[in-house]
DNA sequence: AAGGGCTTGACCATGCCCTGACAAAGGGGA
DNA sequence: TCCCCTTTGTCAGGGCATGGTCAAGCCCTT
């Protein structure tokens, strides 16, 4: 996530915003400093005044260079509906108009990269999952998993609260035809909490039941 | 039970086998075909592969539209751990990888109905069981028991006004083949007064009949 | 051959469960 | 009413099942 804007307080709100819904975020003042870091981007979001060249500008050369798909947000001082309809027309998937809440440009920002990406992501307060890709994220940096820890911790953030026995967890994960110990899920639930940086005593996403199982913890 | 499969040989071995179980059988063939019987079914059986769309896209469709519940059994060709994910992360309940046994598809469907239909909830005034998951709560309070206590508790709710002695509560909890003093259950009643916040003299949930043993209190 | 991921068995800490002992309460008879 | 016996409440300690953790080995991929 590639943010775009020149002014301090807005840029740092916006990027507190966008980590705590699990992104990671770029960050450049102008256009000439944000253009190397495009190819980094999923997506951009973008201010209409820059002090070195109007941001339409650099969304121009975006579209016609080597970005022509990446969905930029664009945000505006002004609302007007000419700019709205310029913006648009020069290659904006969306625009923002100032002052906006955050809360708005994160839901914009959602319906951007699912109408964008269709990439089926999970998100479970700072925890990110590309159900897709099998990568996953924890407040805003990657978070290397293997692929049964995917697996096991994609199944069970599936359904916040419910919880799992052993045995369930092996024959959603592992596969109804899997032979082995119950005591492996236990294993891979330590190395989750280890990556998920957990805190033995109070974890916050993988909770044990005991005398049943292990359950992702609801959301609060 | 509604069965979408575009395959013939598939589908009248797996209509033959669901109706042998006494389940009455929609059929489609495709995407398209299958959206208007939805609202007819319990549950539905649900080929990966359509002529005209992913099955696994119907099922989106489903639960973000008037479906969000509806058991789904996914049917698959490929068995791969990230096509597992994908398919229980997009809403699938459960999934099969062909080829499979009808048995082996009747257990699973039955498995999914009755997690589908059972959470069967247990409400006593203020105390809510929840017997599936084995959690309870007591005004709206979660209330964290033990195994044993849940299981105690949960079989006295079951018949209020009933008396039962220890004899027949170490039976019923315990199990049959139980040795042990029956004092034990006064110590478990004990344990799930305190945590019920019981007041010593009147209870409100676990009443003592002298010479005989334990009842759940009637409501009112 | 090397490396990483997966699995397993072993060992250890924790907390549940059970028990035995003692205190308190109930109930019946004189 | 008082006494005594039975029944239940309560407490604390120990055994044991359960889960956490570690390290070694296997297997697959590179």
């Amino acid at each position: 996530m590639l943010l775009v804007e020149d002014e301090p307080a807005v840029r740092l709100g916006v990027r507190l915003a966008l980590e705590r819904a699990g992104h990671r975020v770029l960050e450049a003042e102008s256009a000439q400093g944000a253009w190397p870091l495009l190819k980094e981007a999923e997506a951009v979001i973008l201010d209409w005044m820059l002090p070195d060249e109007p941001g339409i500008k650099l969304l121009e050369r975006m579209r016609q260079g080597p970005f022509p798909e990446l969905p930029v947000l664009l945000l505006t001082a002004r609302a007007e509906v000419r700019d709205r309809v310029e913006g648009l027309s020069r290659g904006a998937d969306d625009y923002l108009a100032k002052p906006f809440a955050t809360e708005e440009l994160l839901a914009r920002l959602e319906a951007l990269l699912r109408r964008a990406g269709k990439r089926k992501l999970l998100r479970r307060g700072p925890l990110l999952l590309d159900l897709e890709r099998m990568e996953a994220s924890l407040g805003g940096r990657p978070l290397p998993l293997t692929r049964r820890e995917f697996a096991l911790l994609a199944f069970l953030a599936q359904r916040p609260g419910r919880v799992y026995t052993r045995e369930e967890l092996l024959e959603a994960v592992w596969g109804q035809d899997y032979l082995g110990t119950p005591r492996t899920v236990d294993q891979h639930v330590l190395q989750l909490r280890e990556k998920l940086g957990e805190d033995p005593k109070a974890p916050r996403f993988l909770e044990t039941v005991r005398g049943i199982g292990y359950r992702f913890r609801e959301a609060g």
